[in-house]
DNA sequence: CCGGGGCATAAAAATAACCTCAAGACCGCA
DNA sequence: TGCGGTCTTGAGGTTATTTTTATGCCCCGG
């Protein structure tokens, strides 16, 4: 999450609307307002990193919009009520939500809870694949920014590193001298070519087979370089 | 998970201990029970799956376990407490507690808080720590703060041991001076890479058979650190 | 057949990053 | 207030990396 999370806020009574409404923009979230139910379904298709939601509300039950919400979205509910009955809660909970307030309910508290939702919703979202080249006998690891040949590690200096990401980022196409020094070693350097060849023999000498025939390591004559895959 | 879930129930007074028992096990769990949060952090050890803490033990504050807990575990815990300040409850959820019910509470609803706790954790999936990492003849113990080398004991000061945590949570990777700074020191001390320089030294010294030759503990010149396992 | 441009390679020089040691500041505690 | 442990800071020496310099190859045109 680059930005400040999103929080929707379903709630009818115009009053305690605004009221949550500057609550949470104070609390740095920005905020989506729904005063129906109906409403509220239609903005929690705007994927809001958390949803607060007021059971009283008029045009069908809360319940229900919770049920309706779980079925295709696993977005933090977070619900408030003025019915503090065990059932209710229970209910609630059961049918999808992560929480339950009763009013009257302090502020940081509330906020508190929402922490904690979005704390869980980090957890789950953030279990992305980690991104790994491999063709040949070469395998780059770039979460754990390591280089293998072969199933042996090889270290490689930041420069090599950075050059050799960009190749391979770029895989199969053909990059100019000046785009690649501009990537590794920023545009002041951008004239610099012999710094190419110097790294790229480098990187041939550690990762190629036979540094003087090279197999991924491509030099286009009068261009550029070129990572060429299996 | 193919049997009943294992709750852990850390609370002093026996009476409210056999009840949450015999409440548990009505609800289909299996339990664990502690009665002080030395004994509770010894339990946690097992990996349960669910922690039920009441914050008036005796020794030692609830909130201190929660967060001993958060240094290596992921597990739900759900706090009770006869203390319904909003304070509290803030500092409880902020301290990595899931929820947090103010007694006296309904027996449903702690069963339902409970199960959408489960939920959660069901959800992240098999993200289980290891209470111990182990690896050569280093054995660093989380749940104990506690490190060995080779079988004895090695004392770490608060940000060698910090330092070391948060590159053996990431074993493997190579973390970049910033992060391992922000970590261990804060924001505020993001640029200050001979901290490292210095505390990396003091913990080869402690950890490494050669600190000259580190076998673990490796530095990636121009980048970071890196804990390398076996 | 010579000379120049583009490329590759090796190695020296310069720079940047790192390690070690140790003194002094700081903090919590008796 | 003094003590022990820990953190912070600085200086000097070492190692790693980057940059520069030098040399040779190959191909092509004059």
């Amino acid at each position: 999450m680059n930005e400040a999370p999103m929080v929707l806020v379903i709630e009818d009574e115009p009053q305690i609307r605004h009221f949550l409404h500057s609550t949470l923009a104070g609390g740095g979230y920005r905020v989506l307002e729904a005063a129906t139910a109906a409403a509220g379904l239609e903005y929690a298709a705007r994927q809001p990193d958390l949803v607060l939601l007021d059971l009283g509300l008029p045009d069908g039950d809360g319940l229900m919009l919770t049920r309706r919400l779980r079925e295709w979205s696993q977005v933090p509910i977070v619900v408030v009520s003025a019915r503090g009955q065990e059932q209710d809660k229970v209910a609630a909970l059961d049918a999808g939500a992560d929480d339950y307030l009763t009013k009257p309910f302090g502020v940081q508290e509330l906020l508190a809870r929402i922490r904690v939702a979005l704390r869980h919703a980090a957890r789950v979202g953030g279990a992305v694949e980690e991104p790994v080249f491999t063709t040949g006998a070469l395998r780059v690891d770039f979460a754990h920014r390591q280089v293998f040949v072969a199933d042996r590690e090889v270290h490689l200096t930041p420069n090599e590193y950075k050059l050799l990401s960009v190749l391979v980022h770029k895989a199969g196409k053909v990059l100019t001298h000046r785009q690649l020094l501009k990537e590794v070693w920023g545009l002041a350097y951008a004239n610099e070519n012999h710094y190419l060849r110097v790294y790229m023999g480098q990187l041939r000498h550690k990762l190629e087979a036979d540094p003087a025939r090279p197999a991924h390591l491509l030099t286009e004559p009068g261009v550029g370089y070129r990572f060429k895959p299996e």
